[in-house]
RNA sequence: CGGGGUGUAGCGCAGUGGCUAGCGCACCUGCUUUGGGAGCAGGGGGCCGACGGUUCAAGUCCGUCCACCCCGACCA
C-alpha cells in the first residue's frame, strides 16, 4: 500500500479525551476515531490490525475443531425471557422495539441464540460434541465506557460455545479452549496470565480469565509468588493469621464513643488497632436486610457476598433502614443483639478472634470485649473479604502479590444452565434424553489491540508485535527529489509484495522528519530507509522494537526482510 | 445514578458585556529548504453545544436542556 492512498492521518497532539497510552496512540496514529461515547470508527490502519487479530483467532479456533457461524446482532426478547436474562441482565442490555412494538436485544453475548440453534439442529449424541463460534460486533450499554476501545459500548468479540453429551466431554472442550487461548495470545505477542474468575451474569460453575498484564488494567489480580495460583480479586482467596488466639476473653461492655462512627475514629479514640475492630455493614439484598461483620481493616468483596447470598441486587442499606434495623444511626451497628436483619454473615477473618470492638446498636456507643460465638451467633462464617498483597496463598501458603490486568479472554464451564432453560436435548444410544453440557469462550478482539499497545509502546509511539502489525515493513525514501532513492524504494516495494511481505511505501511528498516520526508513531516493526546509502546500493534496516540498525545491500534486502519477519513472528 | 469539569475552525487552546471572534498545528497556492514533526508570503475554513431569558449590546451574565471527560456508586 502507498501511504498517499491510505487516508492515514496522524496527529501530533494528544486528544484531550484520551487518558491511557493505548487510547492516545490509537487516535494519534489514525487507527480509530470517536463517534460518540464508547463508539468508534475503525479507520483503515486500525481495521487492518483488527483483521490481523481476527485471522489469528480464526486459524486457532479452526485448528481446535470449532466451526465458524454468524448469528444476528438482534435477538428477540422471548429468547432472553426463556433464560430469565431479559430482566437479569439489567441496564447493560441494549433493548429496542421494532415498528410493531416487538422487543429485541442488541446481543451482548449469544448463549440464548446459540442454544436455540443447537436445540433445533442437534437430536442425536452422534452430532456431539460441537463447538460453534463467531466473530462480530457485541453491544453492551456500559455504565462508563472509557479508555477508547478498551471498554466500548460496541466492540468486536469472538464468542464460542461448546456442546457435549456429558461433563467429561465438556471438561475436555474447556481444556481445549484453554490451550487454544494460550496459543492465540502468545501469537498476538502478549504477556498474559490465566486467572480464576467469577462467572458473573454468564453463570456456570467455573471460569478463567486471560489477563494481559498492564499497569492501566481495570482488573486486579492476586497471584502466588511460589505456586501457580492466580485469581481475579473478585474471586481470590487469601489466608490470614487469626487475631491473638491466645488471649483470654474478657467481659463485654459498652463504651461511650461520642461522634466516632468510622473505624479509624473509633480505633483512634479507644486506642486499639483497627484490626481489633469488627465493622458491621448492613446490606439490602432483594428487599431483605443482611448484616456482614468483617475485620475493621478489611473490605467486603461484594461479588463474593452476592454469590454467597444468591442475590442479584446488592446495595448498602440507607440511613433510615439502618436506623430501623439497628436502633442506631449510621456508624454504630454491631452484631450483638441485632434483631432487625434476616441474617448475620461473618467474614472468616474474625473466626476465633477474641475481644473485638463493635458497634453498640445505640447512638455514640460501641461494645468492647466482643467474642464471636459467645456474644453473637453468626448465621454463617464465610470468606467475604478482598484479598490484599501479603495475604497467604490458599494452595501453598506463600505470599500473594497484586497486579493489574486487562481481561482479553474469558472461558466458562456453563453446565446445563442454558440447555435446561431452553431444552437443548439429545438422545443417547439407549434413546434416553439428556441436556447438552455447555461451555462458552470469549475473546475481545478490539481489546487485544488496545492491550497490545498498552504493553508495547514508548515515547515515540506504538511498537507492534509483528503478528498483529498493520504492515510488517514501511519503506521510507528520505527525499522525494532523489530519483534514485525513489526508484529503488519502488523496486523493493514490488519485491516485498511478490515475497508476500505486507509493505507500506511512504510515497508522500514530505520531509524526512515527518516520515520518521510517523513510522515510529504507527509502530510498523521494520523500517527501510532509502537515503544516503542508496549511492552504494545499500538500504538501512531498522527494527522498531530493539532500535537495531543494519545496512543491507540492495540484492539481499528482500531475503533479509523476509527472514526477519519470520524471526519476529516467532516462526 | 451522585459529584466535579469541559463545550469557540479538523486537532490543541486563547478570548474585561462593546468594532468584522483569535493563536498554534493541520489544510490549499507559490518560492526556498530536504536524514528526525522546516522558513517566508498568500489563502480557505466558525449556527462560539442547543433553547430560552437579561441588556442599547451576549462567545462572555442568568436559567433549562444536551453532549463529552474525570471521580465515585454507598466499606458506616
Amino acid at each position: 500500500m502507498r501511504w498517499s492512498r491510505t487516508l492515514l492521518e496522524t496527529i501530533k497532539e494528544n486528544p484531550s479525551e484520551a487518558e491511557v497510552a493505548s487510547h492516545q496512540l490509537m487516535v494519534r496514529a489514525g487507527m480509530i476515531r470517536k463517534v460518540a461515547a464508547g463508539l468508534y470508527d475503525y479507520l483503515p490502519l486500525g481495521w487492518r490490525v483488527m483483521r490481523k487479530i481476527e485471522q489469528i483467532v480464526r486459524e486457532e479456533m479452526d485448528a481446535a475443531g470449532a466451526l465458524e457461524v454468524q448469528m444476528p446482532i438482534l435477538s428477540p426478547a422471548e429468547m432472553w425471557q426463556e433464560t430469565g436474562r431479559w430482566t437479569q441482565y439489567g441496564a447493560e442490555l441494549f433493548r429496542i422495539k421494532d415498528r410493531h412494538g416487538r422487543e429485541f436485544a442488541l446481543g451482548p453475548t449469544h448463549e440464548e441464540v446459540i442454544t436455540d440453534i443447537v436445540r433445533r439442529t442437534v437430536r442425536s449424541y452422534r452430532q456431539l460434541p460441537v463447538n460453534l463460534y463467531q466473530i462480530h460486533t457485541k453491544f453492551r450499554d456500559e455504565i462508563r465506557p472509557r479508555f477508547g476501545v478498551m471498554r466500548a459500548r460496541e466492540f468486536i468479540m469472538k464468542d464460542a460455545y461448546s456442546f457435549d453429551r456429558d461433563e467429561i466431554g465438556a471438561e475436555a472442550a474447556y481444556d481445549k479452549m484453554f490451550q487454544t487461548y494460550q496459543r492465540i495470545f502468545q501469537r498476538c505477542g502478549l504477556r498474559f496470565k490465566a486467572v480464576e474468575a467469577d462467572s458473573g451474569s454468564i453463570g456456570g460453575s467455573f471460569s478463567s480469565e486471560f489477563m494481559v498484564l498492564a499497569e492501566t488494567g481495570e482488573e486486579a489480580i492476586a497471584s502466588c509468588t511460589q505456586c501457580n495460583y492466580a485469581a481475579n480479586i473478585e474471586k481470590a482467596v487469601g489466608k490470614l493469621p487469626v487475631i491473638s488466639p491466645e488471649e483470654t476473653p474478657i467481659t463485654m461492655e459498652m463504651v461511650s464513643t461520642p461522634g466516632k462512627h468510622t473505624v479509624e475514629e473509633v480505633a483512634e479514640f479507644l486506642q486499639v488497632p483497627i484490626s481489633r475492630l469488627a465493622k458491621t455493614l448492613i446490606y439490602a439484598v432483594d428487599k431483605i436486610l443482611v448484616a456482614v461483620v468483617i475485620r475493621g481493616d478489611r473490605e467486603v468483596n461484594e461479588v463474593k457476598l452476592k454469590n454467597a447470598l444468591g442475590a442479584q441486587e446488592l446495595v448498602l442499606a440507607g440511613p433510615e433502614q439502618i436506623q430501623a434495623a439497628t436502633g442506631a444511626p449510621v456508624g454504630f451497628a454491631g452484631p450483638c443483639g441485632l434483631q432487625g436483619v434476616g441474617r448475620i454473615l461473618m467474614d472468616d477473618s474474625l473466626h476465633q478472634a477474641v475481644n473485638l470492638v463493635t458497634g453498640g446498636n445505640r447512638a455514640d456507643t460501641h461494645a468492647q470485649g466482643v467474642n464471636p460465638g459467645r456474644d453473637f451467633q453468626p448465621t454463617q462464617i464465610l470468606d467475604l473479604k478482598n484479598v490484599r498483597a501479603g495475604d497467604l496463598c490458599p494452595k501453598c501458603s506463600a505470599v500473594l502479590t497484586l497486579e493489574r490486568g486487562i481481561e482479553v479472554g474469558h472461558v466458562f464451564k456453563l453446565g446445563m444452565k442454558y440447555s435446561r432453560a431452553m431444552r437443548a436435548v439429545f438422545l443417547d444410544e439407549g434413546g434416553e434424553e439428556h441436556f447438552c453440557v455447555m461451555g462458552c469462550y470469549g475473546i475481545g478482539v478490539s481489546r487485544i489491540a488496545a492491550a497490545a499497545i498498552e504493553q508495547n509502546h514508548d515515547e515515540h509511539g506504538i511498537i507492534w508485535p509483528l503478528a498483529i502489525a498493520p504492515y510488517q515493513v514501511v519503506l521510507l525514501p528520505v527525499s522525494p527529489k532523489d530519483p534514485r532513492a525513489a526508484e529503488m524504494a519502488e523496486e523493493v516495494y514490488a519485491e516485498m509484495q511478490a515475497a508476500g511481505v505486507e509493505a507500506l511505501l511512504d510515497d508522500r511528498d514530505e520531509r524526512a522528519g515527518i516520515k520518521f516520526k510517523d513510522a515510529d508513531l504507527t509502530g510498523i516493526p521494520i523500517r527501510l530507509t532509502f537515503g544516503r546509502g542508496v549511492a552504494e546500493n545499500m538500504i538501512e534496516l531498522k527494527r522498531r522494537d530493539t532500535g537495531a540498525v543494519e545496512m543491507v545491500s540492495r540484492t539481499e534486502i528482500a531475503a533479509r526482510v523476509k527472514a526477519l519477519c519470520e524471526k519476529m513472528a516467532g516462526l
